[in-house]
DNA sequence: TTGTAGGCGTTATCAA
DNA sequence: TTGATAACGCCTACAA
């Protein structure tokens, strides 16, 4: 059971002018000895029983009329590409439970991976008057940044980057490694014996699918190979996965395919099935992120894992830096991903 | 490239003012004008001057000072437990898009199954002002809804239902015909000859837990039959799957288990294959959820198929009318969950 | 149909 | 250290 509602102020909650009243002392003076940061303009008497008086009140200060006041919300915002994509919750809960702690709420919200509804939902959060801004949508050419900059809004890319020119250097990026880790796939492959490797790419102009795609080539080169073949999925996702494998397999014979994302690798497992082989025995296949279960697929996945949770607290941490010193040097973090070895990848049948 | 940025009002945003100076008419006229409801209050000719000014400024409707004004902030709130578990991303996409396109942004949280921090999330909603809020967490026994009733947020229900007694019927519930689905799964056991069945249960005090527990001793008695074994879970997680499963092959022996959720049906096939034995051939397993990729794992999980879209989206539908309309009746949605029939399911070694 | 005035709850500035 | 005053940007009776 509940405590009798507070009688006092029956219909809206009580506000400060009714724990100023109480107390006998003016609005200000609540306000100051209530706000922890001002508290030390305040007698420590007066304070006591001012914070008495807010409590018996059960007094809650209004973010909103703050914020009018302050123009600062202790909301930040986050936007993601698409919530159903699983690397995407683990990211969102590490920054929800950062800004959590800190005070700060969270607004996301799903873009679809639709520019234009990008910019809307970006309008509405300014509207909102967000303190900072997370974007794990921005694919390249998005003006997303822009608009970001125009509402002077402070934001921090997360598991995207800007590509090298234009206003890349103006935000900050929480990233993985991506050459570095799929390079990791490609030197398994290849001390596996495999030489005709092929790679299905992301969808293009994703700056994660380019990173991967540039570490690949630049990995096969470095141990004397080219790629036994090359296609890129429409998007992140198994449908697009399994028409790009369909494609791969309709074209020159190769022993292992490294995939950009594991998401594709569940419709890689589909179309190799469909064409009658058989994953790891007949074509061995390397996924990227290390998505919950994919160790229980079959066969197991080996795949890349990236830094989920380290990925949404750092940028977090960042986000919130630069939100309290704009004028803190953007940073570039690259966390360090590492290969999981399970049981879709073997030596190839017949060595090339 | 960005168009050169609107130099008029430079640091902050242009607000009503600026507009009603410079289409020479007052403020109230603008906002009568920009505002969809009252739009008809005025002249189109004033209508279309305003709206061209506004929109040559640039100028955004501020959230916060409107909301300080009507006391709404068209933002809803909506608490998870665990964005880690697969079947609230679906969820919450649902939840969001809806809410998107009526105009609303949403705060998500995450309460860790906390009903301390629960608490305190719900408070920061309030003080946020959020129009609503959604629960996906509220454990029987929480405070939650006693807080929202204080606080006057209108709320609902997601997957989650208060137990049969006390403020019940005061509030919405969107959740799965739990007792329903699990008697699917009971039939198909019984249906492929198991005699001897065991119940992984969910862990105590969550509904669905209590829910898929009641349905599926009443379907097995149905049948006539008496439960092979009982362990409850100590929370829907993959860890403790496997617990509870070692507990189950510790004690009388049994040929099928009805999981009462998929994560924890992972650690059930990781108990299974540490005792040596095998998922299918030697204990037919069932799940509940069919959360992404499970199709995947193997044996492929027979499992009951929940609407997750459905769900967020009725949720959402809900919620918005009893915010429009306080005094609605209270609805208890039960959505009708499917049995899909995999690989982990099979007619058992030697008949009971 | 439009203008006037006041207030939503808080905080910042200025005096005392 | 505290009080008075104004302002944040918008909305809405009420009056014209």
């Amino acid at each position: 059971m509940l405590p009798p509602p507070i009688p006092s102020p029956p219909p809206g909650r009580a506000t400060i002018a009714d724990v100023a009243r109480e107390a006998g002392v003016h609005a200000s003076t609540v306000s100051r000895a209530l706000n922890p940061a001002t508290r030390g303009m305040v007698t420590e008497a007066v304070a006591l029983r001012v914070t008495e008086v807010a409590d018996r009140l059960g007094w809650r200060p209004s973010a909103v009329a703050a914020g009018l006041r302050t123009r600062k919300s202790r909301t930040i915002g986050i936007l993601v590409p698409d919530l159903i994509n699983p690397i995407f919750p683990p990211i969102l809960h590490a920054v929800e439970t950062v800004m959590a702690a800190r005070g700060y709420a969270t607004l996301v919200a799903n873009t679809d991976n639709d520019p234009a509804r990008e910019a809307l939902l970006i309008e509405r959060m300014a509207t909102h008057l967000v303190d900072g801004l997370m974007l794990a949508s921005a694919a390249a050419g998005t003006g997303a940044l822009a608009l970001c900059a125009r509402f002077g809004i402070p934001a921090v890319l997360i598991n995207r980057r800007m590509p090298q020119g234009a206003d890349c250097a103006a935000t900050s990026a929480v990233t993985n490694d991506d050459r570095h880790g799929i390079g990791l796939a490609v030197d398994h492959l290849v001390a596996l014996g495999h030489r005709r490797i092929a790679h299905l790419a992301g969808p293009e102009g994703v700056s994660t699918a380019t990173d991967r795609r540039t570490g690949f080539l630049d990995r096969l080169r470095h141990h004397g190979l080219e790629p036994a073949g090359l296609v890129p999925a429409a998007a992140y996702t198994r449908e697009a996965g399994q028409v790009a494998m369909a494609a791969l397999l309709a074209g020159p014979p190769f022993t292992a395919v490294a995939v950009a994302n594991d998401m594709l690798c569940l419709g890689v497992y589909d179309a190799v099935e469909a064409a009658g082989r058989r994953v790891a025995a007949d074509v061995s296949v390397t996924g990227f992120n290390d998505m919950p279960f994919v160790d229980r697929i079959h066969p197991g996945l080996t795949t890349v894992r990236i830094q989920h949770d380290a990925m949404g607290r750092q940028a977090a941490e960042i986000l919130l830096a630069e939100m309290a010193d704009p004028a803190l040097p953007r940073r570039d973090i690259r966390l360090v991903p590492e290969l999981v070895i399970r049981a879709s990848t073997r030596p190839p049948q017949e060595p090339a």
